[in-house]
DNA sequence: ACTACAGGTCGTACACTGTACGATGACTGT
DNA sequence: ACAGTCATCGTACAGTGTACGACCTGTAGT
């Protein structure tokens, strides 16, 4: 059997690192990071624990591959529009990813070495900041200022314990206001009860900060 | 001896929550979160592991709890002070101290109850914004675009592998800019050359975004 | 055809983790 | 003196990452 015909049975029923990390991706997905041990990743694949370690060194890389998977899913800034549109586009792409994979967030601060995927991503990104006219410099300043608008919303989103704004409602009446007396915490009583009045949707919320971070921006092209 | 009396021993020389919980943050500080045992903590503390079990419910409870010393740390916005000095101190010294704890922006994901400190942190804030004449609705927006920058930025931050502008030149210049060939990252190439060509501090790159995104919020005081 | 080798699989073992359970002793109020 | 509470912690158990080495299988060389 050759070499090729070897990868193509092992891509249908055999281990290969695809084949582990993309599991890994899935039972973190269901699990939780928590959840992900060698042994039971193994176990899903139907293999030995130790039958892992042929594809990845040890845990650590196994993570560093999986984070670098989640950076493959997110979109990058489309070429043939406006860098402003480009960028919505990427950035709403990269939360919703990252929405979907809240254990990758956490993951990203004790990472310290890109892999490729996220090296592809940041090439285009600053491409598109470039060509739109941004000095070196400056696009340096939007590519932290809109990565940590992401990263941190995502982790923010990632620590709420609702999902939609039905739920956000029932926990406001319920879990929150009780642990918010007026006369402790007179503000955040008056916002959590007038939100909730009012039907406020933090799904909504991603683009107001987004939309004035790039329209702060527009005027900081083509400037030293 | 008093209820009383037994509580100064205790602070003296014996455990407590306080100490059981500040000397974790010391080892978490120290060796990373990753290095935070019940059995190193309790050695720390010249005590058996078990023995921190009166004090804490679980290792949960101790990084919740760990949590909040953080936040507990952070600057309240100063009340006397024009709006935008007063977020922009809370910020700078939020990502000081995040920047200290790394360990801890990462944590955040998983703690969904926030602790007393953290909400009298996000008080004092929200009554900052509030009393400058933004509407619930507008310091919710803020907030929300404040915090996701702190917390992303200070993410970012804790994934750099290096901790000065020389550390970075250093690195760019024999690990970074091998690892990006101009043909396949051009656009990335020319920055880090630039960027260090150009004695790039990113250090000051937080005050940057932040200034950035406190004007323009100005405008929107006292609307709806 | 027999041997040698290489590559993939995994059983076992070790040091380590969080923590449930129950024993032990010191101190309390009667 | 006695019963009872409280803080301490030894032991044990299930689970973790992974080092080591044994095994099988399929190919290459003679």
């Amino acid at each position: 059997m050759s070499a090729r015909e070897q990868r193509q049975v092992a891509s249908d029923a055999g281990l290969s690192k695809q084949r582990v990390v993309t599991e890994a991706l899935r039972l973190a997905d269901r699990e939780g990071v928590h959840g992900l041990s060698m042994r039971r990743l193994a176990s899903a694949l139907g293999a030995g624990a130790m039958s892992l370690y042929h594809y990845v060194a040890n845990k650590e890389q196994l993570l560093d591959a999986m984070i670098d998977i989640v950076f493959e899913e997110i979109e990058l800034p489309p070429e043939q529009t406006d860098w402003q549109s480009a960028m919505r586009r990427r950035a709403v792409s990269a939360r919703r990813v990252l929405a979907c994979h809240p254990w990758a967030i956490a993951l990203m601060e004790s990472r310290t070495s890109p892999g490729p995927a996220n090296l592809r991503h940041r090439e285009a990104v600053t491409a598109c900041l470039r060509r739109a006219g941004f000095s070196v410099l400056m696009a340096t300043h939007a590519n932290w200022l809109l990565d940590s608008y992401v990263y941190g919303f995502a982790l923010q989103e990632a620590s709420l314990p609702f999902d939609t704004a039905d739920e956000l409602a029932d926990m406001t009446e319920d879990v929150f206001l009780p642990q918010l007396p007026p006369d402790e915490f007179p503000y955040l009583n008056e916002s959590a009860a007038a939100l909730v009045a009012a039907g406020y949707d933090p799904a909504e919320e991603f683009i107001f900060g987004l939309d004035l971070i790039l329209a702060a921006l527009e005027p900081l092209r083509d400037s030293a």
